[in-house]
DNA sequence: GGCCTATTTTAATCAACATTAAAATCCATC
DNA sequence: GATGGATTTTAATGTTGATTAAAATAGGCC
């Protein structure tokens, strides 16, 4: 499924990256996350890569010193996103108990990830127009996560914790709720990270316990 | 809470509207529908308008006839999408029954607008580059759309149909989950608007019944 | 102090669209 | 088949913002 292009994408990026010391990985998770916030506070067109430096204390001619282009920012940003997301998969995996179980605590952790301190996480509403490779691989990334969580919920209906539905369409459902949080959840808002977290699996277990 | 500004905004779109014939309001619907399809399909910035006028078998600067700029045309495909939820949601209140069967009853009638026949709806991801009126206009559709929802909840605890719960949270998730189907549902793919209508609603029930 | 690398700035450049103005075409009606 | 409004095209124009190249600065290390 992946093509030559893409992969040299892939190593392309590694190199860029490859060489350079601590404290430019640190500036650069700096930039990703500064981005990802003005992304979603003033949409993809509407934030210039001027606003973006200008955040940072710098010209916009020094981004490029960290990213190739603003297409690549946005797809590091979503790259990022996708790999928290896989992160709190892989623990939910991990953890004991039924399906349902394992279900909740993947979402508990993917909550964590994104009302937490981690910082803000880019909404993936500007998947089309990153360029092919780029866009192959996020799309991967992110299919692979819905087949994980539907694996999850299948699980869940075997072993009896969770009703039977569609599995699909529920997967949809609830990744559609977690994918919007970023709209309206403001860290240091009126609702604090905790109480999300514990509401939205509260509700998640509502919606899919036996 | 309305400022001058926006009024001016829109008793100016009025006028451009106003006074042309039937076959205008034609195509100009079948301008948004395009629109908001390409929108969704290849992102904000991913689309020019000679895409979409392309789609028209017209040309980029015939589009001009029909909106100001490409701001507006972003801006009516959001105030259309905005009037179909409204719409959902008064023909929803207007049901009998429960708060439970009002609250699915709207749900239902949003989906069937969705991803019905009534084409595509804009995925609302470019609020922010909105100029300030339009912008104003669109949030305060989308907030009282939302509190509209939360009261249906609210009446639903009260009556005794709908389980105990957060109400701001439960309505964002659920908004959410909508929100985020276009995302993933495609008009004559493997999944029929009606399994959709039908398996979306029964996952709201079992998430919100008491 | 001098040197080398990492980082950032200044000052252009450049391209992609959005946008506009004027002209052309289409079409119903007289 | 001529007239007038509605619709669309052709051909520029403009502006924004991404991108680049070369120069400047900063700081560790000898």
């Amino acid at each position: 499924m992946t093509h030559r292009a893409d992969l040299q994408d892939m190593s392309e990026i590694k190199q860029w990256h490859a060489d350079k010391g601590p404290q430019y990985r640190l500036k650069h998770d700096r930039l990703l996350r500064v981005a990802a916030a003005c992304f979603n506070q003033k949409g993809y067109s509407g934030t210039s890569l001027k606003d973006v430096a200008r955040q940072l204390d710098l010209t916009d001619a020094a981004l490029y010193y960290y990213v190739r282009s603003k297409e690549e920012l946005v797809y590091q940003c979503y790259r990022r996103a996708a790999d928290l997301g896989t992160r709190a998969m892989a623990r939910g995996q991990a953890a004991g108990g039924s399906g349902l179980d394992r279900a909740l605590s993947y979402l508990d952790h993917h909550l964590e990830a994104l009302c937490g301190e981690e910082g803000p996480v880019a909404i993936m509403s500007e998947i089309p127009s990153l360029k092919p490779g780029h866009k192959a691989d996020i799309l991967e990334r992110s299919r692979q996560h819905s087949l994980d969580f539907e694996a999850l919920i299948a699980e869940g209906i075997a072993d009896g914790s969770i009703a039977p539905c569609d599995v699909r369409m529920t997967g949809n459902a609830i990744m559609g709720a977690i994918n919007w949080i970023p709209k309206w959840f403001r860290p240091g808002g009126p609702v604090s990270a905790t109480q999300v977290r514990a509401q939205f699996t509260e509700f998640c277990r509502r919606a899919l316990g036996a």
